[in-house]
DNA sequence: GCTCTAATTTGACATATGTCTAAGCAGAGC
DNA sequence: GCTCTGCTTAGACATATGTCAAATTAGAGC
């Protein structure tokens, strides 16, 4: 299956650019965002997701990634797998190497969920 | 040992604007920012905070947003305490009733670590 | 002082979470 | 086919978390 592409929930509807301040959240809203924003609620996945994003040609092997932890790779491996659940990264096997990329899109809206205003063009004014 | 050596890290410094994808945070960054999503990573959290951010006047007392929810006044309460624990929100006691309003330089913190760009000045480039 | 309402604290509980070890799977190279 | 390396899955375990009922604290009004 491919959840490279799939947008999971109807971002484009109520939650996807208005920013937490300018009208309650409903729940079914809240639902839905929580889980990203737990997904980055702990360090170590918050700093897998910056290595990822900032690592050379946006992607990054396990290999590099496990290296820079005090953790063993079952614990590196399933802090990507709730990532890419969340659906923050997405990954590729090539050979031997599994590779990671992180999903901009999703980190864009969430910025966009606490920004203080911009509805990204959603609602013209 | 090598993973943290500062509990509280001076957030003027590297945390503070700089995002994710721009270079990868240490761990004492992350172990800072983390609790902070960590605590808008629950549906009930976040509506708390949006209620709130869009409550008349930037303010809203207790009794307004237990009757949100259908879940005890304990644990609005609790959820609450949470959020200002993070830093996210404060409060005060105005007679019987207990007043929560946003900060809204966290949220805009937090919006920036996310965004795509955009150092907020601290690096001209 | 008494009582009423608003909110928090305490304690209990079931569930979720982060971590590890051990085992399994997938390619690469011999 | 065998083995080696890279990564994931399965299972176990201690701790953290969300929720509630009961008890407690804080003011307001009588």
């Amino acid at each position: 299956m491919s959840k490279q592409e799939l947008p999971v929930v109807d971002v484009s509807e109520g939650a996807c650019c208005a920013p937490l301040a300018r009208e309650p959240l409903n729940a079914a809203e809240a639902d839905e965002l929580a889980p990203l924003f737990k997904a980055i609620g702990d360090p170590v996945r918050l700093r897998l997701l910056s290595l990822i994003a900032c690592h050379d040609g946006g992607e990054a092997c396990v290999c590099d990634l496990t290296s820079a932890f005090e953790l063993t790779a079952p614990t590196i491996s399933h802090h990507l797998k709730v990532l890419k659940q969340a659906g923050l990264i997405d990954s590729e096997r090539r050979g031997t190497w599994v590779y990671y990329w992180i999903n901009p899109q999703v980190l864009q809206r969430l910025s966009a969920i606490l920004g203080p205003r911009q509805a990204t063009g959603l609602v013209p004014a």
